[in-house]
DNA sequence: CCTTGTAATTGACCGTGGTCATTAATTGCT
DNA sequence: AGCAATTAATGACCACGGTCAATTACAAGG
């Protein structure tokens, strides 16, 4: 005996959404509280949670269409010819990411990885496993080719990396683009 | 007038930090509630926060001192001398990164980068950049060397990609080590 | 040993995310 | 239309992190 959704879920939901985008343009994203949005959309707390999971869920459709619109704009365009046009590119889309710390830790939370931040205990022990693998890394034997795929993921590893350093305080004079240079240059361009 | 730290100070942290220890060892890092941690130490709410500026910083403090361990056990051995070696003796830490999903988050949050995991919008989002990305990079002409510095930057990098990973549904069937020996394998020995 | 200034502690209180038994609205069926 | 079954909406309530004005313990000077 399944029912067809309502036509009234539909609306419901189309008028959390609409107000939780309304009050992100006038507060930006960690300001956004769930109070806010079902009184802005004349709805009670319970039926919020009716619609999403918890709050996460409605931040994660929200950020994961503007990303979406990053990428309409991309796709199309002709494959860049270099690093830096690589770069230039994908900077919009890395620009929204890091638009706000919260934002990029939504982004970190329902996507999956991070690096160096603050200089907390955490932070200190990641520096020095740095310097740790650094040293090995002097001495060692290393370094040739691989898949598109393996190349895109790595891509995505150093563009996080590069956001996250972005956000730490010792390191957020360097322009975000600037950082992933270098990252981009050594991964797609080896002995170059 | 500045008077020295009371040897009380002292205790009451020491307490906190071991009550902490002792429910962590019990439960695990998500389920520690900061009323446990004061109930345990027999200290008042307020005074955890006399001591730490909030939870995430005793986290972080548990955390690290874990991690620090995990780098003492590392940092005397002699340097790897190909990516198998290297990515054995990194497999104790990362596990313990990894031993709770919370516990990868606190760090991430602690640290700065992220990347592919559930499958709600943004998960979806960065399949399709990796399928972007994977175009582009099938077309273009790339390549060779670097910095150790760079170089441990991009371990990390890619340590945290495939922790990332390893908490996706999707693709948590690989074990994490060789989830992490392609990356590193065409991180540093690229043209192999 | 009192006094006085400072540091440490307390616990009632608040904000906000999230739950759930109850009530209201819809739909399908006859 | 009337009835039963199902789905949506409600709001009082809870959990838990965090705050802060008031209180207590401490140390130094007389």
């Amino acid at each position: 005996m399944k029912q067809a959704v309502q036509k009234r879920t539909l609306e419901t939901r189309a008028r959390l959404v609409a107000a939780a985008k309304g009050l992100v343009a006038a507060q930006g994203y960690v300001a956004l509280r769930v109070e806010d949005v079902v009184a802005k959309a004349g709805v009670a707390k319970g039926t919020f949670f009716a619609h999403f999971p918890d709050k996460d869920a409605l931040m994660d459709l929200l950020i994961g269409a503007e990303i979406d619109r990053h990428l309409d704009a991309i796709a199309d365009l002709p494959a860049p010819r270099d690093v830096d046009e690589f770069v230039t590119v994908l900077m919009p889309l890395l620009r929204f990411m890091t638009c706000e710390r919260y934002v990029f830790d939504v982004i970190l939370r329902h996507s999956g990885a991070a690096l160096a931040e603050e200089i907390g205990p955490i932070a200190t022990t990641f520096v020095r496993q740095a310097e740790v693998v650094a040293a090995w890394l002097d001495q060692g034997p290393f370094r040739r080719d691989v898949t598109p795929d393996l190349l895109a993921e790595g891509v995505q590893a150093f563009a996080t990396q590069a956001m996250a350093l972005h956000f730490c305080a010792l390191h957020n004079a360097v322009p975000l683009d600037q950082r992933l240079r270098p990252y981009l240059s050594a991964w797609l361009q080896p002995g170059i």
